[in-house]
RNA sequence: GCUCAUGUAGUGUAGCGGCCAAUCAUUCGGCCCUUUCGAGGCCGACACCCGGGUUCGAUUCCCGGCAUGAGCACCA
């Protein structure tokens, strides 16, 4: 028997390297605020690499600058995480850790490999570029270690002391040679507080985190490629294993606004709603239109793990998106700016149309229409109709442009000479709000069977997927998602 | 300036020396279906950065150029 496969090439990540059994993989969120949509490749990709071998994802929050850290960012973030459906395993914060941190560098300044620098900074990168090593560079270990107790213990002023991890002052790549891995910040720390000054650089924390909690893989964009580098002394000073490093490329996300500290600025300017402002590109602005998490993620994996820098498409994300709710978006009308028309003639009009065309078993919407026959038109439709001269209000009846408007008769037939079906509402219909991506409003009416129904997702013909943020007798408040 | 990375259609992706006059998705156009400009079906449009080399043969390997991006922070 010969069963013909569908060439149905699902394009998946590719293999990791070095795969021994289980793996572990870790995400490492600043915590200045919630995630954003570009943050959330770097979830997605751990997360489907940690499922495909089993394993640890853990989530470490890497607060070690006490300037940018936003208190609710820890809880945002896990809030985003879960709803993106990235299993964390553990998480872990390094401000709680700075004793590993202290302690390895004091190793480190023991084997030479270290050295607590107290030139001007200026001055110190000055002599970096030209591969020249300052004066602290060559002194002994001894002096050193004197000078590191003496930086721990607060006997420096901030910015007056710093510990460096030697690379190669000559390294031909400025980007490598020597690196800060400790500096003094007697900034309050939002959760460990005045406890400590001396904080770790990058470098330093994300090296020793990673090697203290086993990671067998990185993955992370490639704009730490040289911090990668950096960070690999440390492995060979200490003669830890190394993870094996990927590094995806740089994504450019257009028009919309990630900037965390932007969005901050504009929330306390009473300019944005909050986080999940529809003009902003954070996880839970996406949510709030009704992006599903599943389209996120199916973006992230279409678009693999190769170090392009590559260009964010909105229309492919919307696109995916719109697969996975076309289905379960039951269909209302919808009608913008609406303009009145009464109907001469016909008398009484009836109609129905499903709440879905491809499931008619969900059930239907019914219209009477008696009375003067009242019906509202969108604006830009209520235009055609009157240039047009003719049209058909989509499963009641034909009609012909006047004031009043003309019964045309019900032959559906006329849609194939070029006749426009158009959306309407009749005279109980409900208002309705659409808050739209660049923060302007749509003002209309929707049929009032959109009161009634159940899911958060539904699709205004011909307007576009909306997501329900609320139904009242008043009328409905919607967010739209896209076309 | 130095260093690194990357270069397949509008966008993203497959390709790992011949099966590629190049895959899939999206986008755009047309047709069919349809009482949505939705979904579905069919058809079509658009690409291997350039120049050398290796080879019987290069999108695939090497070198150079060009372009783009990133790093050269006491941010992450």
């Amino acid at each position: 028997m010969l069963i013909r496969e569908k060439k149905e090439k699902v394009h998946g990540l590719p293999d990791l390297d070095g795969v021994e059994g289980k793996v572990v993989m870790r995400i490492a969120p600043g915590p200045s605020g919630p995630l954003h949509i570009g943050h959330t490749r770097v979830g997605i990709l751990n997360d489907e690499y940690v499922k495909r071998y089993g394993g640890k994802l853990i989530c470490r929050f890497e607060d070690t600058n006490p300037d940018k850290i936003e208190p609710d960012a820890y809880d945002m973030i896990k809030e985003d995480l879960e709803w993106l459906g990235v299993d964390i395993s553990e998480y872990a914060v390094q401000s709680e850790r700075f004793e590993y941190y202290y302690d390895v560098t004091k190793k480190l300044i023991e084997m030479g490999h270290g050295y607590m620098c107290t030139c001007d900074a200026d001055e110190w990168r000055r002599m970096k570029e030209d591969m020249k090593p300052c004066p602290c560079r060559d002194l002994s270990a001894e002096e050193n270690l004197r000078r590191y107790e003496r930086f721990l213990s607060g006997g420096y002023a901030d910015g007056e002391a710093v510990a460096v991890i030697k690379t190669a002052i000559d390294h031909p790549n400025p980007a490598i040679r020597d690196f800060v891995a400790l500096r003094l910040v007697r900034h309050p720390h939002p959760r460990t507080g005045t406890k400590y000054i001396a904080y770790p650089m990058m470098n330093l924390s994300v090296a020793v985190d990673d090697h203290m909690m086993g990671m067998t893989h990185v993955i992370r964009g490639k704009d730490h490629l040289n911090n990668t580098h950096r960070q690999e002394y440390i492995y060979d000073y200490m003669g830890w294993k190394k993870p094996e490093f990927y590094h995806y490329g740089l994504v450019n996300i257009p028009d919309t606004v990630l900037k965390t500290s932007l969005i901050k600025q504009s929330i306390k300017d009473g300019e944005y709603s909050g986080w999940d402002d529809v003009r902003t590109g954070t996880v839970r602005a996406l949510r709030k239109r009704g992006i599903r998490p599943e389209a996120i993620r199916r973006y992230w994996v279409e678009n693999g793990i190769k170090p392009i820098d590559i260009q964010f498409s909105w229309d492919n994300l919307f696109a995916m998106n719109r697969d996975l709710i076309d289905d379960t978006a039951d269909r209302y009308f919808f009608v913008a700016d609406p303009v009145r028309y009464d109907i001469e003639g016909g008398g009484d009009l009836e109609g129905r149309a499903p709440l879905h065309p491809d499931h008619p078993e969900r059930g239907w919407r019914c219209y009477q229409v008696g009375g003067h026959k009242t019906v509202f038109l969108s604006e830009t439709d209520s235009l055609m109709f009157s240039q047009a001269g003719r049209v058909r209000l989509k499963d009641l009846c034909n009609i012909s442009y006047g004031l009043p408007a003309q019964y045309d008769g019900n032959d559906v037939s006329i849609l194939r000479e070029g006749v426009r079906a158009i959306q309407w509402v009749c005279n109980d219909s409900v208002p309705a709000e659409v808050l739209m991506p660049d923060g302007t409003s749509v003002k209309g009416l929707a049929e009032k069977a959109v009161l009634d129904g159940k899911g958060d997702m539904v699709q205004f013909e011909r307007f576009g997927f909306v997501r329900i943020e609320r139904r009242s007798p008043e009328g409905v408040l919607c967010i739209f998602a896209h076309r």
